[in-house]
DNA sequence: ATTATTCTCAATCAAATGATTGATTGATAA
DNA sequence: TTATCAATCAATCATTTGATTGAGAATAAT
């Protein structure tokens, strides 16, 4: 009776907290946001609801605990590599890299990501979590293409912002139709190389 | 009593579906499809939720409709202009003009887009009524690109799936953040023109 | 005029659902 | 040891919500 499975293991606030947000991330992927249900939660857990509701009082707030936890795994996820000492040509493909791995690794990571970006639409809180996120993956390209105008490397008649917007934008729906026919993202992130770079001939080929 | 407003006008079944859609529509962007409610429809239809019934048989139902609506409406937008005897660079931007005016015409048809296709990831006949859309959408674009290489006018090293797939990735992400800050789409979409063109002396501005 | 069909509603159901209550158990500090 | 706090659960509430029933009008067909 005491080597079986623990009966009543108890779980710190925080411990709690994180599984509840992985549930209901699972749950999101499996049925979307519509079909997220406090009890379904609290089941895949393995607590009782009124448990759910001490650690997250409300379903508002735990809609809010998983934009938080999309916005922490992507802040750890972005200070992966280093990004010293980089031509703006080298930091680009790091960014393309840290894409094509995050997809890789984590694709429901990114399904939760586009559902709660459409609740932001709707619920300021969620939207002041998640705007942050795209302005800043947003700015990070449009900054290494601003460098890469001045090393020449780039078009000068390059908008950076704009440059920016597209390439966020096509990454993301990239990934957003993921259930569709998936196109070979190499392909397009070669492409988006070349519409950006001032001379083919700058293009070395890289593994 | 005559000149009033009709007491009990009676619409045919069809005004009914198209009115039960376009409230629907309506509310899909106010509240999103978690706050879809049958009752809230009939409401503000002017109609009893059994009548709705009477016209949509269940709540899937409805959501189909309503995707059936978006695809009508992107039919009819999509055959407004004559599409003979221009080049690829008059095509493209053609396409670019027929986007800004939907954008600016009906806001509300591309966020139940958006809507509909995170829906389309779960619900596979609402993903059947989806998918040819963009399908569609981006084999224009393609077709444009692999035309325009041939005319010489776009870049020789274009790869015409590729350049659909950013531009219309870029195009969809720019209307779907319409609730942040809402970049020019005219320096988008020059900053597209740019990407793919031959050489920039072969761009003529155009108002 | 009579019949059939289409359209509409008041009333109601059964299930789902977010949330609360009141009590219990284990850990921690005094 | 005892008082306090954090964590948990069974039971239950109050609404919400998609859907149905059965009956009655308006319209069209014969």
């Amino acid at each position: 009776m005491t080597q079986d499975s623990p009966p009543t293991r108890r779980e710190s606030g925080d411990e709690r907290r994180l599984a509840i947000a992985a549930a209901a991330r699972d749950i999101i992927v499996e049925k979307g946001l519509e079909g997220l249900r406090t009890r379904d939660i609290a089941e895949r857990v393995g607590i009782n609801i009124a448990t759910l509701h001490y650690h997250v009082p409300s379903k508002a707030e735990l809609v809010a605990l998983v934009a938080e936890s999309i916005r922490h795994d992507f802040r750890v996820q972005a200070q992966r590599n280093s990004r010293q000492g980089k031509t703006a040509l080298e930091l680009l493909r790091l960014e393309f890299a840290d894409f094509r791995e995050t997809t890789l690794d984590m694709p429901e990571l990114v399904i939760v990501l586009t559902v709660l970006t459409e609740k932001a639409r709707i619920e300021p809180a969620i939207r002041d979590i998640m705007q942050p996120m795209y302005d800043h993956w947003r700015d990070e390209f449009a900054e290494i293409f601003a460098r890469g105008i001045a090393e020449g490397m780039f078009r000068a008649n390059l908008d950076p912002t704009s440059a920016a917007l597209i390439t966020t934008g096509a990454l993301s729906d990239h990934w957003r139709k993921g259930f569709s026919t998936r196109f070979p993202l190499d392909l397009l992130i070669a492409e988006l190389e070349r519409a950006f770079i001032a001379d083919p001939k700058l293009l070395e080929d890289h593994s």
